[in-house]
Order: C-alpha cells, then structure tokens, then sequence
DNA sequence: TCTAATAAATGAATGCTGTTCATTTACATC
DNA sequence: GATGTAAATGAACAGCATTCATTTATTAGA
C-alpha cells in the first residue's frame, strides 16, 4: 500500500518515515531566506514554506523564532576572519578581525539586539571566537583582568557601527534647520571620507583607530598602575 | 440638545467639537506606556487606549507605529545631560556626555535600530544636540572634517554599549563548554570590575576612556599629517 | 452666507504574525 | 506485542499594524 509520492505531493498527517527536519536544515534554510530578502522575510510561515512544511513542525525543534535567530547568530559568527590571530601582531590582528566582524553583521543588524543579551552557554562558535581573541590579548601582554572588558568595549563599537553603515548617506542632512545649526551643518559638509569615500568607513576606521592606540595605553596605565 | 459627556462616556463618531489628539499627546503617552511597561507593551492599540480614543485616529497623526518611535527618539534625547558643554573641558564634558546618552539609551535600546537609520532632517532636538557637540570640538581645536567621523564613532561606541548594559549578569558564563575554552573562562573570572561592580561599566569606562585618548591622538595626528 | 474641501474622530474589517493544540503516524524500548 | 515518545499535519487563536467607509466639525473660497 506504500505510495512512492511525488515530488510535488501532499505528506499525510503523521510523522514521516524518514525525518524531515532538524536544526541543521532550519539554520541554512533560514540564512538562505535572510540573504534572499532581508530579515523581513524571515517569518515562520516562510521558513516552514520553504521547508515543505507545515509551520508547527518547526517548533518541535525550536522553541521560538528567537531560538532560530540564536541558530542563524551561532551560525554566521564562523564567517567572521580570525585568520589574522597568531599570525599578525595584535593591533594588526584586531584590525582585521573588527572590519570582518562589523562586516558580517552589517548584514545582519537585526541579530545584534538577540545576540548582545544572549548567554553565551550553548553557542560554541561564538565561544570559539573569544578564545582565540583572549589568546591574541594574553599573547600581547595584556594583564588577564583587562581582556574581557576590552573585548567587550570593541565589540559594543562594532555593533553600534555595523547599524551605522545601514544608514542612508543623508542621514545629517539638517535641511530647512541648516541655519539654526550652523557649524554642525558646515562640519557634515567638510566631512573627511577617507579613501573608501563612505561616511561610516570613515568614522569606523577613525574609531578603531582610536580605540586601538586608546586600549594600548589603557593597558599600559594599567601595568604602571 | 448638547450632551455634556460625563468622562466614561462614548464619544460619538465624526470631528470632535476640541481636538483629542496631537503629536504632542501622543508622544508623552507614548513614553508613559514605555516607562510603565517596556517596549513590548507599546503597541497601537494600548497607546490608543491610553487615549481613549480609537486605534484609527492616531493615524490621522502619525502615518506608522515607526512615526511614533521618531517621536519619543526626538523628545528623550532631551534628557541626555549636554551641561557639561562650554563650562568643561572637551575631554571631561564628552566623559559626562557619553556616560548620560548611554543611560538614556539603555532603558530605550529598541529605539537604537531606529535612530541609527533615521534621518535628522526634522529630529530638531537631535539636530541641537550635534549643534553643541560640534562646538565643543572646534573649540577644542578639532580640524572640522574630524567631527563628523569623531562624534560618529563614539556614538557607534555608546549604542552598542547601551545594548550591552541590557545583558545578564552572566552571559560569559560557558557552561560546559568551559574546559574547551580555558583562556576565555579565566579571564571572565578574573575581570576587573572597577569601582561600581558592574561588567558593563568597566567595560563602558575602558573603552570610553580609550577613545578619549585615541581620538585626541588621531586629532593630533591629523594635524601634523 | 452658502458651499465645497478638509480635518479628525468612529468602527468594522483585513491580512499577517508567532504560537498552541488535538490528531495522526512511525519508531524505539521494555 | 504493548507503551511511550518523536515528528509530522491542520485547524485554531489572539494580537498586531494598518486601511477604509462613514460621520461630523471646522475652515476656505466664491
């Protein structure tokens, strides 16, 4: 009585002979949607749609959309550039791995209110990334109990920049209150761009940089302390 | 044939003989359901009830819920302490600054996505606020296609570390995953905490204090380009 | 001053959202 | 072989932002 279904059939109630789902196939189904269009798109229903699903399937697997949102950060996190650790000295290495960070999640803006306040229990690649980052600070020299707030300060400018490249590039236009605001007006106006010529390139890379050279003699404060 | 309403009775359709609402109305109610119950609780419908009037009508004022959001952003920058400004030093009037913007923003962080986005054009008290920060830094010398780029970084800085002060207490916590990641695990255990106590603070103070000084150094090295 | 346009309210309706629940079927374990 | 659990369907739900037709008051123009 067995019915070899067709691709396009209908499955009968019940669970199937061979499974369907898992969060594997959740995860990569949900990225594909996000990088097809946006975070907008990414509703159950879509997701169970394009996992040949019936919506309440998914939540044998996950609790709530927030655990896919969990499944997709854990997930993108691997396609941040730590190449530069162990290689690279550490303002370099910083460097790299803050562009690619802020990069990544650029795409992703959506993500940052979920993962700033995400236990970090259970996401192992993320684990994986503050690892090799301690390493890089302890291999620098930094005194242990300065790591994780350094850290933490990088990554608070790398999420607060990743929102700043989505802006529209008009964003200080102060229009019909230009004369009220003059010199704000006037410094919008003369804004250095840098070579990339993108307003947020420039105000991240001047950032950094700060923070870099800041961080450094943060530390050293700390040593002669 | 006037009816003097008595207060708990139903207002009949058609124009009112006053007007019920403004935006000026709705935003301060607005801000009363926030303060009241967090972001979640804002919705179309508890904000028209807190009106007594109909959900439709508030869109006779404002054209989306995001409409509203603009509101409340533009009237709680209000409440970011610029006193500092022109009586202090730049250095300690930006410590002064940031550490007030990052308190306001951290009992509104969903307001960051977005402010981050939102044009100024119109946003007059947001548009005040830069007016005044970039006096402070001309007057401290700053060459003007600096500003921008400055006030834009540490801006990025202080909404990612909004987001931060959200946080549990023990989101580095790695659980079980804590001997795969020994360097990690030990430096969150050893973390200074500074004076406060808090996670977020030391981290907010580090950085902050970092760009201070890092931004001046890129100040300086600009200068002498 | 009459009239037409506009502003500002109601109330009903819409489509979408995440989520829950009863039900069905397959598989694993005792 | 019975019993419990895992994994699917499909119907249902409440809540969400938003739209629309309708009603009434006010304002502007002839």
């Amino acid at each position: 009585m067995a019915v070899e279904a067709a691709s396009g059939a209908h499955r009968p109630a019940g669970r199937p002979t061979q499974k369907v789902l898992s969060k594997e196939r959740i995860t990569a189904a949900a990225l594909k949607l996000i990088e097809a269009g946006g975070y907008e798109r990414l509703t159950m229903s879509a997701l169970a749609k394009s996992l040949q699903v019936a919506p309440s399937a998914l939540y044998n697997h996950v609790a709530s959309k927030q655990d896919v949102l969990v499944l997709v950060q854990d997930d993108i996190i691997t396609s941040i550039d730590v190449s530069a650790f162990g290689t690279e000295p550490w303002a370099a290495a910083i460097r790299r791995w803050a562009w690619s960070y802020r990069d990544v999640f650029t795409r992703h803006t959506p993500l940052i209110p979920v993962i700033a306040v995400l236990p970090v229990t259970g996401a192992g690649q993320t684990l994986g990334m503050y690892e090799t980052l301690t390493a890089a600070f302890l291999d620098d020299g930094w005194p242990e109990p300065l790591v994780v707030p350094a850290i933490v300060a990088l990554e608070s400018f790398i999420f607060g920049s990743a929102f700043d490249v989505t802006a529209p590039a008009d964003i200080f236009e102060s229009g019909e209150l230009a004369e009220a605001n003059p010199k704000f007006t006037s410094a919008v106006r003369s804004q250095d761009l840098g070579a990339g010529g993108s307003a947020a390139d420039a105000a991240f890379r001047l950032g950094l940089e700060g923070l870099i050279v800041g961080l450094q003699s943060q530390r050293d404060a700390w040593a002669a302390r």
